[in-house]
RNA sequence: GGCCUGAUGGCGGAGCGGUUACGCAGCGGAUUGCAAAUCCGUGUAGGCCGGUUCGACUCCGGCUCAGGCCUCCA
């Protein structure tokens, strides 16, 4: 199966061909970790995370490298542990951990490395050192400078020529800048600021040239995917591209030297609003997993399109989940069906292949459902299978169907449902209607939706 | 001003030059002590104006509207 994938640079769909087939590379740009992620920082951990198993499904568990960085050393760092009086690790770790566990609450697979910046300070300092060498950046008042002018192709990911970057400028221009798009690879830290060793003084790195130097030093250059959101186009990725292409020594500027393939995702929108901090409209992941299944808000974040805008509300939360219902319904009544190995239903592959449509997935894993209700006692070993090899591979419905149902119960609140509707069931033996309709309407008041069946009374926790 | 998306039924959201998306809600039926849940079935669409074509939601041109980026930002 021939995996297409929409190349930002390239603005077309296009066949992915990996330099290596045995050795797959990703990156994607990872957090800041100086505060809880929004659910807008989970589009892309969910987006890429499906591609990170479809890859592996392609081209095999060891074959794919999969690398996020954790940007521990930025502006926004330093103010907080500045306002907290403490050291910046206090605050990057705890936060770090925070992405972790959160993330993992939406069923993403930890990537294969997670480099962090202060972890990779040589490898930064070298590639500045040689972008100096190779005569695409200079040193200025203690900043070394990336110089745009030197780099011909600079705007070609984000389609801008470099007088549209000058007309639009809204930035002030440092008085030592040779242009005015120049960026900063190295600035000195001001007093009482974290800061590292270099040939240039103290101080401490870009925000660009942390991604392309760790780039570089943990998966080698060229890379085959690099993703993000679609505002790290510019500048982020474009300096990214400058940076990784022209710190190679002799290679001839071409934008594939550093990555081959750019895949952004679409933002989220918070009832049509944008999501901002000032807006008081963001929503974080931390708290939205205490309300809804990770499997709802995974599921959710995957029923458009990556590259479409989403518009994240209740309604959408509420329809996925009632749509994960009825999966794990036909899951549910085939409980007692045993799984046999088999492979991905090639619909499913297809869907994903092209260009990672998840909608589609979800109709397939639709018929799926609907083929293993309608299917034969002998035939329901294979469709049962078929349908959860197909939400493995996009990393949902892998538990039990009643802990889905059940999910949200205690131990306390489990035993007492089963008690009452033991009672239930006798009353109704009995005939005794009124007995029974008392017990279901207590039953009701805690929240739990009696299901009666041929096989006797089951339950679940209501929405 | 420059660049980039998007506009599909009540809602979310796909594919496709002529034929069912899928899901949620609605409606009808089966089932049920009554319900609920479940299962089966089913109606509703393609921003506007032109063009190409035997035929366009699907291709081409224009317009309108909405959103994003150009500044830290997924």
């Amino acid at each position: 199966m021939k995996l297409r994938l929409s190349d930002t640079l390239k603005r077309q769909k296009v066949d992915f061909v990996p330099k290596n087939p045995q050795r797959v590379t990703m990156y994607v740009c990872g957090p800041t970790v100086y505060n809880y992620a929004h659910i807008g920082n989970a589009r892309p951990v969910v987006v890429f995370d499906v591609l990170f198993r479809l890859l592996r499904h392609l081209y095999g568990e060891e074959a794919v490298i999969y690398a996020r960085n954790i940007t521990d050393v930025d502006d926004k760092i330093n103010q907080k542990a500045m306002a907290e009086g403490v050291d910046i690790d206090v605050i990057t770790s705890k936060f770090a951990d925070i992405y972790t566990a959160d993330m993992r609450a939406l069923n993403a697979l930890e990537p294969t490395i997670q480099p962090r910046v202060t972890q990779n300070m040589n490898a930064i300092v070298a590639q500045i050192a040689a972008l100096i060498r190779n005569g695409h950046a200079y040193e200025a008042e203690g900043h070394v400078l990336f110089d745009v002018e030197s780099y011909k192709a600079y705007g070609a990911l984000s389609n801008r020529s470099l007088d549209d970057m000058i007309a639009g400028a809204r930035v002030e221009v440092a008085p030592y800048k040779k242009s005015p798009q120049d960026f900063v690879l190295w600035k000195p830290s001001k007093p009482g600021e974290p800061k590292w060793p270099s040939p240039w003084g103290e101080g401490r790195p870009g925000w660009h040239i942390e991604c392309s130097a760790m780039i570089e030093a943990n998966l080698g250059l060229p890379i085959d995917i690099h993703g993000g959101g679609h505002d790290l186009i510019f500048p982020h990725h474009e300096n990214e591209i400058a940076q990784g292409v022209c710190a190679q020594h002799g290679h001839s500027h071409q934008e594939e030297s550093y990555a081959r393939y750019w895949m952004h995702n679409g933002f989220l929108t918070m009832d049509a609003e944008k999501m901002s901090k000032s807006l008081g409209n963001v929503l974080l992941v931390h708290d939205l997993i205490k309300e809804f299944p990770g499997e709802v808000i995974r599921l959710a974040l995957l029923s458009a399109h990556y590259r479409a805008p989403l518009d994240w509300n209740n309604d959408l939360l509420v329809q996925t989940r009632k749509r994960l219902d009825g999966l794990y319904e036909a899951l549910r009544k085939a409980a007692d069906v045993p799984v046999v190995e088999t492979a991905v239903p090639e619909a499913v592959i297809e869907a994903l292949c092209d260009d990672l449509s998840t909608p589609r997935v979800l109709a397939e894993l639709s018929a799926l459902a609907s083929a293993l209700e309608k299917a034969s006692e002998a035939d329901k070993p294979l469709a049962k299978s078929q349908l959860l090899v197909a939400g493995a591979l996009v990393g949902i419905l892998q538990q039990e169907a009643e802990s889905w149902f059940k999910g949200g119960a205690d131990d306390d609140l489990s035993a007492k449902v089963e008690a009452l509707l033991e009672a239930r069931k006798t009353a109704r033996a009995e005939k005794n209607w009124a007995e029974a309709d008392r017990i279901r309407n207590e039953l009701t008041a805690l929240n739990v939706e009696v299901m009666d069946g041929p096989a006797g009374a089951t339950w679940k926790l209501k929405a």
